[in-house]
DNA sequence: TCTGGGGTCCTAGGACCC
DNA sequence: TCTGGGGTCCTAGGACCC
């Protein structure tokens, strides 16, 4: 366990890659999403400051991002670019007396025992800028939670420490969706529940919140609400549970013939990607996306784990028979997930 | 708000077994 | 047949995160 916990976070990283190897887009509206094509069917990725400034935000419709802000620069997602970024970060970040947890692109946990995290934070913002010339906030917490919501109260480009002492100054009134965890749905489940904000959470009785919200996510809950949270940084490669691949048409899909090729392209896409890992696949799901958005999923465990792409694709092509493909389809998925390991 | 793609974890009900 | 109880697996769906 270590002393502090530093949760290091890239400010609007991916509009932030794309202006740094542009560099007259300084300055301007940037959105990335898509193919950067407006009349998609897509969602903005990131947009940079001067974009949001119009309301434009991560997850909106990238139609209607354009039509708050026409003056944006538009641009497609470049994820070999963005991954290459951030291996540079992660690579510069280690060199750092501390241990490296990375969650995404643009995010990371640091373990570290020092006497000054705010000294420690400072130079890692420094030498990710020198780095990458990108610019980087950072959280300082006494667990993983306090970190990574500290993160938030640093931003943009600064550092903001969150720990036991200070919690309920900065946490009491807020609303409980404030919390890592707790998204929408669930903060207005809380506030009927008589919890609308995170110091009533943390008070609540914790069997009530387990009847409410399942045995273990109520009591959880509660947890987060008083700032408990996992102090382990672990540097060990992640394993993913699960691999998929899915397709939004441009235009829905009616003919079922058609339906079931693209199931068997997906199908493919997916062996492809099993096959580079060393473990074979025990379920695979399909998900079916109607017009207009309603969403159906179906799975089947393999009579045996196999890797065969000949298997998985008739587990999907079966599995899409399931469905009532009377309607026009707008989305289609295939995952394949890895047997559990029986020593987790 | 005509709403991506990649994931994770939890829940609840039913099947099945002893 | 008015009908237990507990454990485990399977499956569909939901909520959440980046």
């Amino acid at each position: 366990m270590s002393a502090w916990i530093l949760h290091v976070d890239l400010d609007q990283f991916i509009a932030a890659v794309e202006v740094a190897r542009h560099p007259r887009l300084r300055g301007l509206p940037v959105i990335v999403g898509g193919n950067g094509d407006p009349a998609e069917r897509a969602v903005v990725a990131t947009a940079s400051y001067e974009a949001r400034a119009f309301g434009v935000d991560s997850g909106m419709p990238l139609r209607l991002a354009v039509k708050r802000c026409p003056e944006a620069v538009l641009l497609p997602v470049d994820a070999p670019a963005y991954q290459e970024v951030s291996d540079r970060v992660m690579t510069r970040v280690r060199e750092f007396p501390v241990v490296v947890e990375v969650l995404g692109w643009d995010e990371a946990f640091l373990g570290a025992d020092t006497a000054d995290p705010e000294a420690l934070a400072d130079q890692v913002r420094r030498g990710i800028a020198e780095e990458t010339g990108l610019s980087a906030s950072v959280g300082i917490g006494d667990n993983k939670l306090r970190a990574k919501l500290a993160t938030g109260f640093a931003k943009p480009a600064g550092v903001f420490r969150l720990t036991r002492e200070n919690w309920w100054d900065v946490m009491a009134a807020r609303t409980p969706d404030a919390l890592q965890g707790i998204g929408r749905k669930t903060a207005k489940k809380l506030r009927e529940a008589g919890c609308p904000t995170v110091l009533d959470l943390a008070a609540a009785d914790p069997e009530a919140l387990a009847a409410r919200f399942g045995p273990r996510l109520g009591p959880w809950y509660r947890l987060l609400a008083g700032g408990i949270g996992d102090t382990e940084v672990s540097a060990t490669p992640y394993v993913a549970r699960s691999r998929g691949r899915e397709t939004t048409y441009q235009q829905d899909l009616t003919e079922p013939d058609r339906i079931a090729a693209e199931i068997g392209v997906l199908a493919a896409r997916v062996a492809q990607d099993v096959a580079e890992e060393a473990r074979p696949v025990a379920r695979v799901a399909v998900k079916v996306r109607f017009a207009p958005f309603f969403t159906q999923t179906h799975s089947v465990t393999l009579s045996e784990p196999s890797s065969d792409p000949a298997v998985l694709e008739r587990a999907a092509r079966d599995l899409l028979g399931r469905f009532p493909l009377g309607r026009p389809v707008r989305l289609l998925g295939v995952r394949a997930e890895f047997r559990r390991d029986p020593d987790a």
